[in-house]
DNA sequence: ACTGATTGTCTGGTTGGACCAGTAACCCTA
DNA sequence: TAGGGTTACTGGTCCAACCAGACAATCAGT
């Protein structure tokens, strides 16, 4: 069985090197397995997954259900498992799993993701500005510092759009920024990576722009905020 | 063990009436419990679920499985399992779960759902004109007709934006599409929400916007899609 | 009295085997 | 050849263990 590849290792939860849960292993050999196209149509029958994992028949369920969760396979009693089509059925929270596929980094989602955080962003500091504008001196407290090394840069990245998402009294657009930006610690450090961490790195660090966002939702001025988020989220989306 | 509700059987796969998987409705006792604040902080043991649902540990186990796939919960072997904050962890997936909780409907939620899906639908109407001019001929085809009767009007807007959305050429949005369209679908029809259900009827009828929007899109002219699909979309969302 | 290792008991993780409950394909009949 | 019934397969559930990690209470040494 392969071994725990490092971006599960990664969360808040770490586990001792190379220790992943059974199910957990299988989930992710069928979730690749999925992504890249090998696994297509009616997946093998609990039992021969079982057999061939070389695991417990009951391992194998907890794998299948959770791919069941993610909306990758659809399960029917007596019937086949049978993978779903992912465009028509997935969710968003699969992204993760999309930008930094088995090996690979999917530069065609990934950029997609950053045009998704654009979109939503811009709207976010929008609504922030419209409903919460004591935010705005909030975000002031939060921005870049040149000195800043570049993980503390991410996590005070991280940290000032979820204060102004979190502005927005929505929900919906927090989860949102969850999903999105677990899709885009999925990007990692991988050499194929680097650019869009370059930019990324580079965005945290326009302090200026960060702060005119902070003060345009401060007066309460949605569309300078909204504009000013738009055009600072846009210079991390790679020309196309 | 309570019933399979009604919005559970309306998928595409039916099963014979209050015919849930037991897995399933331990799941759904959990997720509603979670939801409502009635459950935070531990986890009871899956062995104490296990007796107190009547039902075997695999079973409690697959329940869980699938809360810790929607980063629900958090389970650490030899620690408890505990739920997780919804806000900080929980990914935009939840949006159908959060719009129709247990027997109530979340105005807020879906006040935040609506938004999203302007925010994104008017991005998606732009990056389709950049992108995809051609899909605006096919838009055309797929405007509502004043004769249709409302089931088929949902459809039929389901597939025009399913479409102009695979226009962006990009996967993440059209995740996000999946997502949101099974945050709307979750509405449902309690009287609670008719007033929601009215104003996207009244949207998916305007066949003089969306004939605009393919316009637009056909020639290429990403603002005027952008801003006109805004318009339409707004239109669903309730004042605040 | 305080600290630190130890131990027991709790937690989740995994296994095997058995049986129930649907599905679907096959075969046999009319 | 069309129909229905048998049968072999699918997933769903259960029981009864045991392994492995976490944690708290306990007891020895200082």
């Amino acid at each position: 069985m392969r071994d725990c590849p490092s971006r599960y290792a990664a969360g808040v939860n770490l586990r001792p090197v190379g220790a992943m849960p059974l199910s957990g292993q299988i989930h992710r050999q069928l979730m690749d397995a999925i992504l890249d196209g090998t696994l297509t149509g009616a997946l093998p029958s609990e039992r021969e997954l079982a057999e061939t994992f070389g695991a417990n028949r009951h391992a194998v369920r907890e794998a299948i259900k959770r791919l069941q969760q993610a909306r990758l396979v659809e399960v029917q009693q007596g019937g086949a498992t049978r993978v779903l089509n992912i465009p028509d059925h997935a969710g968003l929270d699969l992204l993760p799993e999309l930008v930094a596929g088995p090996g690979r980094l999917n530069h065609e989602a990934t950029t997609g993701v950053l045009e998704l955080r654009a979109c939503i962003g811009a709207d976010a500091a929008r609504l922030c500005a419209e409903r919460s504008p004591g935010v705005g001196a909030a975000l002031l407290d939060l921005l870049p510092d040149a000195a800043m090394p570049d993980a503390e840069l991410a996590a005070g990245s991280a940290a000032y759009w979820t204060a102004l998402v979190a502005g927005t009294d929505s929900l919906p657009y927090r989860l949102a920024l969850n999903t999105l930006l677990a899709g885009l610690d999925a990007i990692g450090d991988s050499p194929a990576a680097k650019d869009f961490m370059t930019a990324l790195r580079e965005e945290s660090r326009r302090a200026d722009e960060l702060e005119q966002i902070a003060h345009a939702i401060r007066r309460g001025d949605a569309p300078a905020a909204g504009e000013t988020a738009r055009r600072l989220l846009n210079s991390s989306i790679p020309p196309r």
